[in-house]
Parts: C-alpha cells; sequence; structure tokens
RNA sequence: GCAUCCGUAGCUCAAUUGGAUAGAGCAGCUGGCUUCGAACCAGCAGGUUGGGGGUUCGAGUCCCUCCGGAUGCGCCA
C-alpha cells in the first residue's frame, strides 16, 4: 500500500493525535481502526478510547474528544464524531477512496509479500496406496490447495506433500491379497486393489482367532481414519503378509515391483481427481511412509540418547510432562508407530527441506496425536532448520463430511462415499445447468461449441463443491449437500462465477476501460463497492495468518453482493456523463479482477461467459 | 472415568478474535425483466445466541456451573 491509502492515513492520524494529547509512552498506541458495521456510523471506526480510558482513568468519551482535538486527517476524513460509549466514527472524503482504489489498481492489488520467503510444507491429501479417495480426502485437498495458493500469493514458497500411507502390514496384506487374486499387476485396476483391500479385510475378519489383537491392521484410512467398522482377526493371512513385507523391506525384486505398480496404479488415479479438481499438486514432492523407514530406528534411538523416551512393559514412549498419557514411538514387538514415521516427517521438513512454516491438513479428529508429534519433536530441536529458525508447526483440523441425515456421509450400501462419484455428479449437474440456460437465444453462452460449454459447466461444478467446503470454518463438521451446493441461488461458489461473468460481458460491450479513465464514486452503491474492495490485500493477509480460506469466501461473497446492487442501481454503458462512464467501467475492471484473484486463490476458475 | 471441542432464526452457516441495534443464504411472503446477463435486485417476517450465575463501560465471544451432543484416550493409522 502506498501513502494514498486513506486507512494508513487516518492510522498514523490517530497515532499522532494519540501521542500529542497522552504523551510519554503513548507513542504508539494501536488506534484500532476497523469498518463500520453499519454505514449510519460512517465508513470507518476507531475503538480504542475505551480501552485507554481503563488505562487513563478517564470516561472514554472524554478520551475520544482528546484525540479529535488534536488530530489532523487533512483532505482524507470529511466527517468524524464521537458515539456510544466512545467510538470515533468517520466518513471518508469520495476523493480519498478514490486515490486509494488508484493505488490498489495494481498488478499484486494491495496484497503485499511476507516477511520471510522461505519454503512452506504442506502435508495435505494424505491417501492409503490401494484405496479410492473419499470425501476426507476432498476436504484436505481442497483446503490445503486454497491454503497453498495465499501463501503462495505472499510469496511463499510452497511444498505441497502427500503424506502416502505406502507401506506397513495393510499393503502387505493387500500384495498378499492380489497374489491370491492371480491379479497381473501390469494391467491393475484401483478397482482389483480396492477389492483386494476389502478381501483382506473381510478374510481376515472371517477368522475369529486372535480377532481382538489384529483388530489393528485395518485400523482405518491412515491420515483419515474413517469410521466403519474395523476388524480383522486371520492370524495366517497376517502371518503371511508380515512375511512378505520382511521380504519386501529386505529387497525382494519382484515384490519390490509389485509394490511399486500398485502404488502408481493409485497415484495415478489419484492425480486424476486432483486434475479434475483443479488442486495443484503433483507426484514430484510426495514423501510417503516408505520414504521414512529407514529412518525409524535412528528416531528412537535419538529419543533414548537424548534421555528423552524410557522404556516401559517393553515399549518405547515419550513423556510429556503435562500429561499422563505418553506417547508410543516402538511397540514390544520392534514395530514402529506412525508417531515415529510422522516425527521422521518434521526433521525431513525442517533439516531437509528448510521449510520455517509446516503445515497439516488432516482430519481434527488427531489434534491429540499431531500436539504430541508437535511437542516431541521440539523436545529434540527438530522443528528447528539447520539455521536455527524455529518452525511453527500448525495442525489446520478438518470436521467430517456429514449427509443430509447428519451423520458421516455414507453410500447406500453403507462405505464411504467415492470422491469422483461426487465429483462427476457434481460437474453433470453444473453442465447441465449450463448447456439449458445455453438454449435460450438471448444467452451469452447461446451458441458456443459443446466443448466450450463443457469447460464452463465443469468450472460451475467444481466451484459449487469447492465454495461449499471452503465457506465455513473447516474444524466444523459439515453437511455435504449436493442438490444445496448445485443450486446456484444465494451463497455459493456459481453466485460469484455469475458477478465475475457480467463484469465481462460488461467491459466486453464497452470495448474495455476507457484511456484515461479515474476513479469518481457519485453514486453511495460506488462507495461502498469501493470501501469493501479496498479490503482485499487485508483479508488475504488475514487468511494467509489465520489459515482460515472461510474469511476469503465471506469477503467474495459480499463483494460480489456489492457489485450486485451497485449494477442494479448504476448505469455504467448507458450513463451520459463519460467521464462517469469511464469511472464506473475502470471500478468494473477492480471488481472484476480481485474476484477472479480471489477465486483463484480459492482454486477456482472463473469464466468469462457462463 | 479422564480430556478436548461444540450448542446462534424452521434449515445450512457467519459475526473483523471483547465493541454499537447478532448478520447472510435457503425455505415463506410482497414487489421488480420490450431497458448494460433475473444463476439477480429491493423489501417483509423470523432470535431470551441451550439454561443459570460471574468478570466490566460493553459478553455469542472470557471464567464457573448445569443440560444436551460430538470426538479422542500405550503397543492401529
Amino acid at each position: 500500500m502506498t501513502t494514498a491509502d486513506p486507512i494508513a492515513l487516518i492510522d498514523q492520524s490517530l497515532r499522532t493525535a494519540i501521542h500529542a494529547a497522552f504523551g510519554e509512552g503513548f507513542e504508539d498506541v494501536d488506534p484500532i481502526l476497523r469498518e463500520a458495521q453499519k454505514r449510519e456510523f460512517g465508513d470507518w471506526q476507531a475503538n480504542v478510547a475505551m480501552g485507554l480510558g481503563k488505562r487513563l482513568g478517564k470516561p472514554p468519551r472524554e478520551v475520544a474528544e482528546a484525540i479529535l482535538e488534536h488530530v489532523d486527517f487533512g483532505e482524507v476524513v470529511t466527517e468524524s464524531s464521537i458515539a456510544g460509549p466512545g467510538f470515533v466514527n468517520l466518513r471518508l472524503a469520495p476523493s480519498a477512496v478514490a486515490k486509494a482504489l488508484l493505488a490498489m489498481d495494481t498488478k499484486d492489488l494491495g496484497v503485499i509479500k511476507e516477511a520471510s520467503d522461505r519454503t512452506v510444507a504442506i502435508d495435505m491429501v494424505s491417501v492409503n496406496v490401494a484405496k479410492r479417495m473419499h470425501v476426507g480426502h476432498l476436504r484436505s485437498a481442497v483446503i490445503g490447495d486454497a491454503i497453498a495458493r495465499t501463501l503462495e500469493r505472499r510469496g511463499r514458497t510452497v511444498i505441497r506433500q502427500n503424506h502416502l500411507g505406502d507401506w506397513g502390514t495393510p499393503i502387505a496384506l493387500v500384495l498378499t491379497q492380489l497374489r491370491a487374486n492371480g491379479i497381473n499387476l501390469d494391467h491393475v485396476t484401483l478397482e482389483d486393489l480396492d477389492t483386494a483391500y476389502r478381501e483382506a479385510q473381510a478374510n481376515a475378519k472371517a477368522d475369529r482367532r486372535g480377532a481382538e489383537a489384529t483388530n489393528r491392521f485395518f485400523a482405518g484410512s491412515h491420515r483419515l481414519a474413517e469410521l466403519e467398522a474395523q476388524n480383522s482377526g486371520a492370524d495366517e493371512v497376517v502371518a503371511a503378509a508380515k512375511q512378505d513385507l520382511v521380504r519386501l523391506q529386505a529387497g525382494d525384486p519382484k515384490l519390490h515391483d509389485d509394490w511399486r505398480k500398485m502404488i502408481d496404479c493409485t497415484l495415478d488415479a489419484v492425480q486424476e481427481t486432483i486434475d479434475l479438481l483443479g488442486v495443484r499438486m503433483r507426484r514430484d514432492s510426495d514423501k510417503g511412509e516408505s520414504f521414512y523407514n529407514s529412518q525409524l530406528s535412528g528416531v528412537v534411538d535419538s529419543f533414548l540418547d537424548a534421555g528423552k523416551a524410557r522404556e516401559d512393559d517393553g515399549a518405547i514412549v515419550v513423556d510429556f510432562p503435562e500429561r499422563d498419557r505418553p506417547m508410543i514411538i516402538r511397540k514390544r514387538d520392534g514395530g514402529f508407530l506412525y508417531a515415529t514415521t510422522d516425527l521422521a516427517a518434521i526433521r525431513h521438513r525442517t533439516h531437509d527441506l528448510a521449510a520455517d512454516r509446516i503445515l497439516y491438513i488432516v482430519d481434527i479428529r488427531q489434534r491429540d496425536h499431531f500436539r504430541d508429534v508437535f511437542e516431541a519433536s521440539r523436545m529434540l530441536g527438530w522443528d528447528k532448520c539447520q539455521d536455527g529458525t524455529a518452525a511453527e508447526l500448525n495442525h489446520l483440523g478438518f470436521g467430517t463430511v456429514l449427509g443430509a441425515n447428519g451423520k458421516p456421509l455414507k453410500t447406500r450400501s453403507g462405505t464411504n462415499a467415492s470422491l469422483m462419484s461426487l465429483i462427476e455428479e457434481a460437474i453433470r449437474r453444473g453442465t447441465d445447468a449450463v448447456v439449458t440456460r445455453s438454449q435460450d437465444a438471448s444467452a451469452p453462452t447461446h451458441g458456443l461449441s459443446e466443448q466450450d460449454l463443457a469447460g464452463i459447466g465443469r468450472a460451475v461444478g467444481i466451484a459449487a463443491i469447492k465454495y461449499a467446503d471452503l465457506s465455513s470454518d473447516a474444524s466444523k463438521d459439515y453437511v455435504f449437500d449436493m442438490d444445496r451446493m448445485v443450486a446456484f441461488e444465494g451463497d455459493t461458489g456459481p453466485y460469484l462465477l455469475y458477478a465475475h461473468a457480467r463484469i465481462c460481458s460488461l467491459l466486453d460491450r464497452a470495448g474495455g476501460v476507457p484511456e484515461g479513465a479515474n476513479f469518481q464514486p457519485t453514486d453511495p452503491a460506488e462507495k461502498d463497492l469501493g470501501l469493501h474492495l479496498l479490503g482485499y490485500a487485508k483479508v488475504v493477509h488475514q487468511v494467509s495468518d489465520s489459515l482460515e480460506p472461510h474469511h476469503l469466501c465471506g469477503y467474495l461473497h459480499r463483494l460480489a453482493g456489492l457489485f450486485a446492487t451497485f449494477y442494479q442501481q448504476c448505469s455504467v454503458l448507458k450513463v451520459e456523463d463519460s467521464d462517469i462512464r469511464a469511472s464506473r467501467l475502470r471500478l468494473c475492471d477492480l471488481v472484476r479482477r480481485v474476484l477472479s484473484d480471489g477465486l483463484d486463490l480459492l482454486g477456482m476458475a472463473a469464466p468469462k461467459r457462463m
């Protein structure tokens, strides 16, 4: 932001006034400047007087008066008043709004880079080999990608890592099962794998021996623990699989080959889904559990050597000072656990990737797990990069996806709903709507090729799904209601796309923004729209700090709403005064770019027509 | 049993992190297309923020308590 930014100017003016009014010790008091909640109060408000009143032992209104006596807003503020307990309400000069819009009308739209340009590692998607993706993966992918794009926008280098579940007894069991089924792994499909996975599970379940002991081998889907009942008890099958695992680990060529093919098959399918969703993620940065396997005994040794772990009933555990439950990092039988792998992963991300921020986009039910792992990693200083910079470790936990019945989303057969089928359904319904509307001869999409319409329909359907996921607090459960999200009315992704498309046609008809156009808000709707535009950078900064994309959704929805009001109220193409026409066109163009940029940060494409 | 989180309009969700009269969307009702795209707009109605107490100029937000719900809890991932 430049010095033309009226908010920065007001902020500085108030700081100066506070210092002048109260002297020593009040050099740098935050005026707590906020957008006014209601237009009748003003455009912006300062809430500092109440807090200062307490500190000074004076009535807040008196404090507010003293501040206003010393303040010099120059030309920026046309009206200031004190209201309620001591709110300072400010109304901005239209010329100041115009100047500020001019200043933000750059490529970056006012968004500034973060202080650190170092790498951020984001642990997201995290699929299980040999299993289909389900809605839990959707959340991780969609939220993770939105966060990643926002951080990239702020100058960060982001590594999106798929922490694959590609190792351990469950994987060996599937391999064993595939061999039993006589599957040729050269032509294996994800269906084959998924079937083998379930069969291995079912076989084990059918054998009652050792039921309780083997309850764990299928205990959920890797990072995204599923809720289905997991049972197994096949000692024989398990024993065979364990032998296979040992041979695999020893480098048996045939087994290793099969294992690789199984992973490739799974990841090809994952990539297809990821691409269709428009999530920017490639296999080159993936790191699965197998990658860390060889490091795990070293991890345990490190904790033992540092005196941070102890033996307990044959297992190796890490104790926490303020918790009674320790964390197990090696089982009695010598095997390692999820926690051990995650410790190795943190070390890899700080030491090898030099990431100073590590984010986990993982189901919120794993909150305790990550708290343990983070705390343990700090015990050994593994949260620090080689140069000593401490990395910020964050678990961004998301809630469960529920069906219309308020229970975790399932298909009719009771399995977790396949992600691909949901995406395809959304795209189909988006395309249907687009095609139907294009039949109308007056529709801007009339006469477009089938391919173009399909592309638009895809954008509409994907935006519907993503917006539904991103627009409320990620940590809460949310109800996946296809009918509601593809209604394309109200607070939805397509509503934002629609606003964008309308502006595009408007600018198209006008032949672009006229040369020398200047902002000059005259109508209240224009000023409201302009004022809201000025808050874009702030909300982007907020999202990259708080990791809460729903604030950006809220911002964009309001922007689209204010535009719709403006559009209804103010003629653009037909207004006589050519300066006002030019001004409105430029305003439209800025709205279009902010919408497009914001949607891009959320991972949504904004077609020119729809 | 212990721990964590949640409870806001009929439904689905917000609330700038302690600020003014708690806001949106859907559903309902009333208006607005021979006029820049009606996937829209303007308006009406809908609330004891689960109950009760406390902290202070001020509480949906912080503390205590009760009620209701979800999740997690040593050898699964």
